[in-house]
DNA sequence: TATGAATGAGTTTTCATTCAT
DNA sequence: TATGAATGAAAACTCATTCAT
């Protein structure tokens, strides 16, 4: 089989299993679901995955990287459009932006259901490929108002990190608060994280104190 | 037997299913391995637990209240041994309080894993009993400072979720930072949004913008 | 205990069992579910029942003896009232109120499920007792037509078999006939073997041809 | 696999299932048992059928079947081969080959017990397939001498009823009687209920008194 | 490549019965 | 006598994975 048409039917299986997973959640759902509702065989399943776990893991990182491409694309497009006197206007922009995004694909957060990180944590996916080439542009936008790439990096993670446990909390339950509710203290509490930092930073307060 | 005894012996199998939830996972881990942990017949564990699922409830919500209280005694401690121009003095030893008790009883994290929302969104938890009070106790701490009640509620809800969805990571992975790495920013962060919030609410920003 | 409680006791835990066995039948019932249902404690069941098929031994002799019983004693009454001649006339009566009862009494049925025979079976039954002199009694005015003791006994059995069987399979799912619609025919087929076996008495074609 | 294989399959699951049944009964009998004597693994068995329940469902409806048509067949068979002259000869000459036949398969009787009933009540039995057009038949027979279908309906079920429970005690008990001694008994009692039946047909006593 | 029947280890759950109090 | 906690053998059922076709 032509290599394209095998990657076709990959797809196909994860996006399959990802509807299955939403509803019934991983461990609800057999083998047997995903390939009966893919239209395969059980076996042929097997053709295209190690085992289950191999699928959980293709899954995750095939919809984080769908997520974080989009998410960076649109924070690099609002930051170069802008000069360093505006920087916070696009970072505000851009997570609203963010949060309009997920808010649009909630589906998607409750799979991943705060594994964001997870992803993240594998090294590879934030230095290789487009990600990595969007993401090292995102920074050096950070850098040129002053931050150092770790801060960056550290502030970057904290803010997406609140983010996503509020957000898929607000989503699935909307306790103990809404989506609407939480929605602008969210974007201060983001922003002051961000422009505090960014204070220290100036101050120099960050250098002589924790780094 | 008496209803002491029974609590009793359901702490017992609830811790000892702790113990192995933490080394093995939960669906790792058989009712088999909990019996035979615990020194119990197989019949007498549904003697106590209607099903797997009904443990794993009770385990989560047991285990979350007991770090719940911990953590609002230690804060309303510190809260009332200031006068109110202190008061982020405490609401910082308070932070320092609770990740230090996070880093002791990282096992707890383990398990927990980003639930604590979970149990929190269960409204009872919050409302009733010792927890009630504690918790009412330190609201009231934060409106002595201009909060309202609603936003005293949403402040405390974004910096905890943050808390314990950044240490579940740096504890289980250290993965991108280590506890010791982010610690510092993970303080700062939490400030800025204490501290933001209550700018805001002396200014009467947050009222007119957003509230 | 005095032995009259004992007994009663008895009573009371055949009657709560055979409520439980009607509507989920006797291996959907557990023994725990008839304690609860008779308000006594697991272990003291054991005190009154060897063990689960004890009970059921003694709950369908003890339901097939009251059935038995009344049915035997408005035989021996409508029997003794008349004289030879109107004599099937009689068996006819006799089994028009044995369908009554029946009907009265569906769910003695719906449990010993044609059972009926299978404690006519423990010899004991049919003559020891009271219910041993009502059935002696009952074939003596079989023989007072010319049956011999053989005869009467094997008519009836035959009888009261497709009468059981009939009735259980109508009264239960009321299919492929309902009792309305089965119960002239089956009135007529039984005095038709009643009868018919008499005029073999009469003609001594029985004792040659087959005993 | 191709769909007759499975299906030989599943007989084969079922014949295994019906002679553990036979000897140790239904609920002294576990899957476990039947996969080993069948020689499958325990996974394969719920790949043919749901659970226990629909084993037993499908072996009672299987057996029923193979019974009811062998019965039916030479019934039709005898019936077709005479006039309607002898037509009650056919008729005990068809109860008797019945009788032998149950005494040569009594073990199906041993695990059906009295089950038969059941099946006739599920309507599409005698309407359906071969078994129906065989049973048509036969009715068609009783309507050629007077009765009408329903008249023949009623009495083939009383007759099939007292035989069926009768010949059940008499094969698994030999008490009160064996089968030797009841036997000419039972067939008297059949033929005497056939022809009372014809008898009231033909006296036209049947239209006006019951009917 | 694709199939789907077969596998069997692994899990959950039930329940009659015992026994210390 | 009465209790009910404890037992553990036995049973039902699941499901990821393999393999012959």
């Amino acid at each position: 089989m032509e290599e394209n048409k095998k990657i076709e039917k990959k797809k196909k299986i994860i996006e399959t299993a990802y509807q299955l997973f939403r509803s019934a959640g991983i461990s609800g759902t057999a083998i047997d679901d995903v390939v009966k509702a893919a239209g395969i065989a059980r076996g042929t399943f097997y053709l295209y995955f190690k085992d289950k776990s191999d699928l959980i893991d293709q899954l995750v990182m095939y919809k984080s990287m769908e997520t974080l491409k989009e998410m960076l694309a649109s924070a690099r497009a609002g930051m170069l459009a802008v000069g360093g006197g505006d920087f916070f206007d696009v970072v505000r922009q851009t997570l609203e932006m963010y949060l309009d995004f997920l808010e649009r694909h909630r589906d998607v957060l409750l799979v991943l259901h705060k594994n964001i990180s997870v992803s993240m944590r594998s090294a590879s996916i934030l230095t290789d490929g487009e990600i990595g080439d969007l993401y090292r542009e995102v920074l050096r936008q950070f850098e040129a108002v002053g931050f150092t790439d770790v801060q960056a990096e550290q502030t970057i993670f904290l803010v997406i990190n609140m983010i996503d446990a509020v957000y898929t909390d607000a989503l699935l339950y909307a306790r103990p608060f809404s989506v609407q509710e939480i929605r602008p203290a969210l974007v201060d509490a983001s922003m002051a994280i961000f422009t505090s930092r960014a204070a220290l930073v100036q101050g120099g307060a960050l250098d002589a104190d924790h780094v």
